[in-house]
DNA sequence: GGAATGATTCTCT
DNA sequence: GAGAATCATTCCG
């Protein structure tokens, strides 16, 4: 497994960082053990001009400033007030974009029990198919916010499959209707007939 | 200093 | 499908 390098996250099109990421494999370590998933469902934030993102109009304030550094970097923040959202922030210094992690398919064979359960019927339960669930999965929390991907706390890495196209869904995003015209956008990547990602 | 709010998830109906 | 939980961040005064 190779970490992904610098140059993988400095693309000005957030839309195709977005796609790429799919079947990589995002890695934390906590403490001495390491837990992580593949990559199977991402959305695109471009802060300059998508009011659904935080950064919008390039606004900058304490929490955004992260986003407006060089791509590679761990973007997290805490939304209604108990989830924790991931996102890698990605483009040059000054350009405000970010991939928001969705859902991840544990490894085969899990690396932690943190990522599914086998309920009493046999069934198989995820808990990384959703940005808040995967989080609280995998320990990230806002301690992660900032830090480098390329680091030994939490990184993505390349599984040498790439993802085929005919195997990505393009679709509109979850929760920001309030985004008028931007939320039509069709900006989440998810990969085609997997049971893993967080819904419809 | 204080009020408003959200890139979600779970539970109950 | 609707409503609650819950708090860091943002905006206003």
């Amino acid at each position: 497994m190779v970490k992904l390098q610098s140059d993988f996250y400095l693309d000005e099109d957030v839309t195709k960082i977005a796609r790429l990421l799919l079947g990589k494999n995002l890695m934390v370590r906590c403490g001495n053990q390491v837990s992580g998933g593949t990559i199977v469902e991402t959305e695109a934030y471009s802060g300059a001009v998508d009011k659904a993102s935080h950064a919008y109009k390039n606004k900058l304030t304490e929490r955004t400033r992260i986003m407006f550094e060089t791509g590679g970097r761990a973007y997290v923040y805490l939304c209604y007030g108990i989830h924790h959202l991931f996102n890698v922030v990605t483009n040059k210094e000054g350009f405000p974009d970010a991939v928001l992690i969705r859902a991840l398919q544990p490894l085969d064979p899990p690396v932690t029990s943190n990522h599914s359960y086998r309920n009493k019927t046999g069934e198989q339960v995820p808990l990384t198919n959703g940005p808040g669930k995967l989080s609280k999965a995998l320990g990230i929390d806002l301690k992660h916010n900032g830090m480098d991907l390329r680091g030994e706390n939490i990184w993505i890495e390349d599984t040498g499959h790439p993802v085929s196209k005919n195997n990505i869904v393009y679709s509109k995003r979850i929760g920001v209707d309030y985004a008028g015209d931007d939320a039509k956008l069709d900006w989440r990547f998810y990969l085609k007939d997997n049971q893993w990602i967080s819904k419809k």
